[in-house]
DNA sequence: GGTCACACAGTTTTT
DNA sequence: CTGTGTGACC
């Protein structure tokens, strides 16, 4: 057990062992994070003897909270500690914490503890509701843009009273009329939107300080990871748990921020230096992930930002293959160029998988060229992202169901219900008075209670089990269950479901449980955590990538150079990155020019680029 | 209560 | 171009 600590480099060894204070560390891409993230814990229990329970860590996903966990209890067995549920340490996001914070004490400032979890479809309905009351005509004013509206301003922590003296201009103003509304029909509903989950838990600790000492008495330790994508709200959270025993570590990168516009703000990280002045700062910044000219690359592109420290990386790895550039015609073009390569590269490298290789696009729009061309070439693949699971038609409306049986303020839920068919919803009626009466919600088991209202409402009959798109949704009703049987207590159902992402993986990949031999498809944003041996930025255009809308503003242009630089340092051994001459956008085909990224790239590059060769630098400003 | 036609918007995304 | 959402009409 003491020999664990062998296996750290000389920086990641000093971040493990320095255990107490406040602590930053400046983890760069590839630089082992993860894996010093859980030898801390491991230090903290093994070597510290410290109560395991009283370790509280968050992630940015609950699929990296689950991952941690699983890392973490495995190495204890190895040491021969088992963790139970009681003496586990306390690892998510700040959404599921908060979450079971207000559960259990929120009825200090008023929510019952089996309030539902509004998500971003919902809370635009609870909009509309509002405008609807106050007359305001949903055609000059849509109820998306006012949601996000409301959304911001919470991220901030702008109360209604607030916002409404910052109000300017016709939207602004309307906005300060809807949000109070929204408010207070959220609280009719005995609802709470993911902001609130944040907001709430914040007005608890400041007006019952008992019930933050609680939590401050048991979480001695706080870790919080992906620093540099905190929200104010979670900045707060942050201090105010950690501000007793001053143990916080914060690890995040300042290069990979690339979710202001939800809020996120990596001066986070800087004012985590003012909060607490005797806080040490560590960096890690050996990568072993990539080669030298993918972190030469990475770093050519990055140090244009001027706004945030940047962090330089060193390896040991070899310089590696030159990082390629491509013209294409069309963005048809553009996808068989990627299958030449795959191809070329399959036939050489006995050792090579489809899944060692990424396509990376800024938009979710630019997957549907590549599906099809790929499909074309019988080459498999994985789409992430797209639809969620939890945000499908058909899930949705069984949710409804067992989400007012749970709330039956949830008018939200009803309308839902309502959708699906009048004489449906009235028959819904007659199993949620059996269900008051009996007390279901206490004596019934979650699997129970969603078949028996699923067929009070004859709800499969819908469906059609000899039509594909149907005999997909019948699937997926099927894939509910099984989460359901693993949740008994109806209330856990629904907060797991409101706050974990179903991991999305198709029907048949699931069977036979491995990871596919395939290509993954998605978003630069989804590629934040994961590493390919052979990685492709396709549509390196202006308008593409940087994206039209960042064009204008340094701050936004900076973000997508952020979001460059983590797809660069995905890459393990291979890079490719493409444009295309023409390339057809919302049924129009557009002639964009080559995006300044590329032209930040090392010199070297470029001059290998035929397309690039005699060009001039553009400038752009 | 269900279907069809038209309007219209159209980043990134997890919680 | 394509998916979504609304409103009119049967």
């Amino acid at each position: 057990m003491d020999t664990f600590l062998n296996e750290l480099n000389r920086e990641q060894h000093a971040v493990v062992t320095h255990y107490q204070g406040p602590t930053i560390v400046l983890a760069g891409a590839g630089s082992g994070k993860t894996r010093v993230l859980v030898f801390k814990v491991l230090y903290l229990i093994l070597q510290q003897h410290v109560d395991p329970s009283s370790i509280l860590m968050v992630t940015f996903t609950n699929k990296a909270a689950h991952e941690m966990l699983e890392r973490i209890k495995k190495a204890l067995i190895d040491n021969a500690i088992s963790l139970t549920k009681q003496n586990a340490p306390t690892v998510g996001t700040f959404h599921s914490l908060c979450a079971r914070i207000l559960r259990r004490d929120g009825h200090y400032i008023g929510i019952m503890p089996n309030f539902a979890i509004y998500d971003t479809h919902d809370q635009q309905e609870v909009v509309k509701e509002a405008m609807e009351k106050l007359d305001i005509n949903s055609k000059n004013i849509r109820a998306k843009a006012v949601s996000q509206t409301i959304s911001s301003a919470k991220n901030q922590m702008v109360d209604p009273y607030v916002y409404s003296s910052i109000a300017r201009g016709y939207f602004q103003e309307a906005v300060a009329q809807i949000y109070p509304l929204y408010q207070s029909l959220m609280k009719d509903h005995n609802a709470v939107d993911f902001d609130d989950l944040l907001l709430e838990t914040i007005r608890l600790f400041k007006k019952y300080p008992e019930v933050l000492e609680k939590y401050q008495e048991k979480f001695q330790y706080v870790l919080v990871d992906e620093y540099q994508d905190t929200n104010h709200a979670q900045y707060e959270l942050t201090k105010l748990l950690g501000e007793k025993h001053r143990n916080i570590c914060i690890v995040g990168d300042f290069s990979q921020s690339i979710y202001s516009f939800r809020g996120a703000d990596f001066r986070n990280l800087e004012k985590f230096k003012n909060d607490f002045p005797d806080a040490a700062t560590f960096p890690l910044s050996q990568n072993y992930r990539s080669t030298q000219n993918i972190l030469d690359a990475a770093f050519s592109v990055i140090s244009r930002n001027t706004t945030h420290p940047v962090l330089s990386l060193w390896t040991e790895n070899h310089q590696g293959e030159d990082i390629e550039l491509y013209e294409a015609e069309s963005e048809q073009n553009e996808a068989e160029f990627i299958i030449q390569k795959i191809v070329e590269r399959a036939a050489r490298d006995p050792h090579f998988s489809l899944s060692d290789v990424a396509v990376l696009y800024r938009m979710n729009a630019q997957s549907r060229t590549l599906e099809e061309v790929f499909l074309h070439h019988s080459i498999p693949y994985t789409l992430v992202g797209g639809t969620r699971f939890y945000e499908r038609k058909e899930v949705k409306d069984v949710l409804s169901l067992l989400a007012f049986l749970a709330n039956q303020k949830d008018t939200i839920a009803f309308s839902r219900i309502e959708k699906i068919g009048k004489r449906r919803a009235q028959k819904f009626l007659e199993y949620v008075n059996e269900f008051n009466e009996k007390n279901y919600l206490e004596n019934k088991a979650t699997i129970d209670i969603l078949d028996e209202a699923v067929s009070k409402i004859e709800y499969l009959a819908l469906y059609d089990a000899n039509n594909p798109e149907d005999k997909a949704r019948l699937e997926n009703i099927k894939e509910m269950r099984s989460v359901a049987i693993e949740f008994p207590e109806l209330i856990e159902f629904l907060e797991n479901v409101s706050l974990v992402e179903q991991e999305y993986m198709p029907a048949e990949q699931k069977k036979n449980g491995v990871r596919p031999e395939a290509v993954t498809l998605m978003t630069f944003h989804g590629a934040k955590g994961l590493e390919f041996k052979m990685v492709f930025m396709v549509g390196m255009e202006e308008g593409m990538f940087p994206h039209s809308q960042a064009l204008f503003d340094n701050g936004d242009l900076e973000e997508e150079r952020r979001l460059c630089y983590v797809g660069i340092t995905r890459a393990k051994e291979k890079l490719f990155m493409t444009f295309a001459k023409r390339r057809l956008f919302f049924g129009q085909r557009n002639t964009n020019t080559i995006s300044r990224f590329i032209f930040e790239l090392p010199e070297s590059v470029r001059e290998r680029s035929i397309a690039l060769r005699d060009q001039d630098v553009p400038e752009y400003f």
